[in-house]
DNA sequence: GTCATGATTACACAAGATGCAATCACTTCA
DNA sequence: TGAAGTGATTGCATCTTGTGTAATCATGAC
């Protein structure tokens, strides 16, 4: 027989989940968590930096396949399009048929601001890995920036509205929508600051 | 005499920042900050929630004077105008004549991951506190949070130009460049995605 | 059969953070 | 004048997170 039950990692996360869920984020200590995992706290910490990072473990895949989608981009495409491509095909491919799942574990991160906190910086990791891929296409480095800040807030407008329950839309069309709407928004008030 | 030296808050601050500079955050720990103001590590937490906020005494200032601006603001204006004339405004008022100070703390904050994920929450504070100051003003509650979320991301643009050493454009200007940046990307790339 | 690997564990401990009660200069007000 | 209340600071105990280090021992390679 195996020494030790498999899916260590697992076991934590869906512990970890189901805790915060019952009883909120703060409330709930690494010692709970691990013992409803049969685990130790030594381990959990093995696994995890930190507390918080149990909830994420979903977003270096994200990024890696969003990083892979620019890299195999057609050279010719401004980088706004480049990116919000990408972030199309990996929302058909690795969000959108497990709405409620994701939907769920963003509830809890939005009712904790601690969580939230590591939301916000996944996002501008994630942020700084696309302006790199763009470079590394070739290109100017403030464009690149400025192109993957302006996808990443329609990812972001986008993503609300998808996790909100009565929303039945596909990301990819929220996602569409959401850069309309900024373009809408911008157009009309890009003209000179009154001195 | 008085009972206690004045300005504890103001002695922690200072203390803090000159250890965070001389051996970074991660290796200055809430004793030592305290012994070098002259205080206890429990007064300390008296006044500050957690030892990351420390550093941003600015934050709520600046927040209460965006609000304030916008509040006051035209009411026949586009409500992305209005949060760009207000940001703005709060430059010149707060921000330009201190550039040094505020790009000092803003490169420790940047040096260290746990603080940048604060700054990031801070940022979105602002941005929800933006929102809801626009939907004050009447108007739907969707324009507002793009308007305040596009207004901020001009800002961070603008920011991060306005503390490189060899920038010596105003805040302000760099907030108009930035706002026209973001509309020159977006104008470029909002088209049907392709299936 | 021996050995290296690697996930897990035990233990000790630093550091951050909180609750609670005590101190005591200063202010208020009868 | 003096009694009472205020509020910033402190001391102490305690909980929780997070880390360094060494030990354990099934598994797989050779």
């Amino acid at each position: 027989m195996p020494r030790w039950k498999p899916g260590a990692v697992d076991r934590l996360q869906t512990a970890a989940l189901e805790l915060f869920d019952e009883q909120g984020f703060e409330r709930t200590t690494v010692a709970e968590i691990v013992q409803r995992a049969g685990l130790t706290q030594r381990t959990f910490f093995n696994h995890f930096a930190d507390k918080r990072e149990v909830l994420f473990g979903l977003s270096s895949e994200l990024q890696r396949e969003i990083i892979g989608e620019i890299a195999a981009a057609d050279a010719a495409l401004p980088p706004l399009e480049v990116v919000m491509r990408a972030l199309g095909a990996v929302a058909d491919k690795l969000l959108e048929h497990r709405r409620a799942v994701v939907a769920h574990r963003y509830a809890v991160i939005a009712a904790n601001p601690e969580l939230m906190e590591r939301e916000l910086g996944k996002n501008a990791a994630l942020t700084d890995a696309i302006a790199a891929a763009l470079r590394e296409r070739g290109g100017d480095a403030d464009a690149a920036y400025l192109a993957a800040s302006v996808a990443m807030l329609a990812e972001q407008v986008a993503f609300r509205a998808w996790t909100r329950p009565d929303e039945t839309r596909a990301l990819r069309d929220l996602l569409q929508d959401a850069l309309h709407a900024v373009r809408t928004t911008v157009d009309a008030a890009d003209r000179p600051l009154p001195a």
